[in-house]
DNA sequence: TAACTGTATTAGTTATTATAGTACACATCA
DNA sequence: TGATGTGTACTATAATAACTAATACAGTTA
């Protein structure tokens, strides 16, 4: 499920937020759903357990998990006020994507088919509840 | 033209192939119009040429420029070959920011407009010939 | 030749990353 | 209560990567 790269440049802890992120966000974890702990994450992967809560520090700072000290780290509901936050961010690196993809020579009907195939995949995973 | 912040964490020779990029993608700087020399763009923007030459190298490999030593760099025309190696891995990233962007509750026409948005300035920089 | 171009190499400094060990406070349950 | 599991914080250290700098080399042009 999570299949890390230990001689990759990528430093582990960006594959697990980036893992995580996409789990969540296809909901295979549910919102509220209880994730694995630190220690338990890091026998599993067999990595320092700094190196995990280093990524659920990044998750949590992101909006994507909360904590609660002696109990464990949850799956975030969306609230839109997080969601406000990020999206200028995300609208910014979209366009800028965009641009670069139409120079490319990406046709404009195929970014917009991208839009609905990302439409489905993330509706897809709503309704498998 | 190439405001760059030398106390941001992001690398100076990132921003410069990131501002560079835009450039051409805009088409401000044309097909092969030539660029500034290593060391002259040094020296205005006050950093070591080889930050630079790095910044050029790297523009090298992702097709946006290529160089003739002893003569200079040029912006590259775009070949349909070179896109199309690009192409997987634009898409690739465009579908996952468009799933993170839905998830944060983006409408799907939003992201619709926002191809839209970008078309009119890629399309834009392109007739102001 | 002289002055310009890109390129390569080496070196040194700084920043980042991952690990290890330890400690603390809270929650839960036997 | 005691034991265990939870998140969190802190220091330290080793290893690696990133960044910048200085220098030298080779090609082009006038």
């Amino acid at each position: 499920m999570l299949d890390l790269d230990i001689r990759s440049r990528q430093p582990i802890y960006e594959q697990l937020v980036e893992k995580m992120k996409e789990l969540i966000i296809h909901e295979v974890w549910k919102p509220h759903e209880q994730l694995p702990s630190v220690r338990q994450l890091a026998k599993e992967v067999t990595i320092n357990p700094n190196t995990i809560q280093k990524a659920y520090r990044e998750l949590e700072h992101q909006g994507y998990i909360y904590s609660i000290p002696g109990k464990g780290s949850f799956v975030a509901p969306q609230s839109p006020s997080v969601s406000q936050e990020k999206a200028a961010t995300i609208k910014q690196q979209m366009l800028k994507l965009l641009c670069e993809a139409l120079y490319l020579g990406i046709g404009k009907e195929e970014l917009l088919s991208l839009v609905e195939t990302a439409e489905q995949l993330v509706k897809g995973a709503k309704t498998n509840d």
